[in-house]
DNA sequence: TAATTATTGCAACAATATCGCATTACATGA
DNA sequence: TCATGTAATGCGATATTGTTGCAATAATTA
């Protein structure tokens, strides 16, 4: 199945890009200029993310959260970040460090998922 | 607000220390022996979290699990560690490890949430 | 330019979690 | 033991988030 590009991907993208942090369907729906439906941004979400060029984060809100995959290799294997979610600008960053678990050897780790929340260094 | 003890509250508290996992408000619906509604089991848990007694997980698949704080400190500062959801048994159990992250100053970090996805010990 | 098929919008749906309000029942003091 | 204040409960309604089916649209390519 080829992708293709539409209006609707390239704006979604180009918000991500612009804000350079993980955002939510409902954020990215009122920072984008064109109006696109809301289940056709989750559906461009997902194909990003199928395709390593997005991750996605589920936060303590229960929400998802998605942003631009820099540091993460596009073989599978991405590295795991932390990610940081300020509730006074209710914005999601990713953070450099990696995280880093032990665990026994029979267990089989396929995702990650860690969100610290608190207040950003603006927002303190 | 003082705490009461009623036929709920026991049998939820009881569930939790029986399985020792974390578990969802469905899945302590499912194996609790007396019927209680949902909206009030949700009650019951939050009060609990309130009172230091539960933490409170979110996984990636959007939904809050609960379980006992053990080595919670009640003071408050309790020590984070990373939790295990195995999506074969669909448990959620808190591993002994802490979690460590170095974050700049001025971020202040008021929750905690890790939760590593993949299958368990005996699902493997 | 026509044809193929990925993409979109709309509406409906599912699931999780919370809330208001009337009712019930725990716990305490008399 | 009983009366009373009020925490806890059940019910129904509601909010929010996310997904899906289907028909219509539009991007690619030959």
């Amino acid at each position: 199945m080829k992708r293709r590009n539409t209006p609707t991907t390239e704006a979604v993208l180009n918000v991500l890009k612009k804000t350079g942090k993980a955002m939510s369907q409902d954020a990215i729906e009122q920072k984008i200029e064109i109006e696109i439906n809301r289940a056709t941004i989750y559906r461009v979400l997902n194909r990003f993310c199928e395709d390593g060029i997005l991750h996605k984060v589920v936060a303590e809100d229960s929400k998802q959260y998605f942003a631009l995959c820099l540091e993460c290799d596009k073989n599978q294997e991405s590295i795991h970040h932390f990610h940081f979610r300020c509730i006074k600008c209710e914005t999601i960053e990713c953070l450099p460090g990696e995280v880093n678990f032990s665990i026994p050897d029979k267990y089989k780790v396929k995702n990650v998922n860690c969100v610290l929340t608190g207040t950003c260094d603006e927002c303190s």
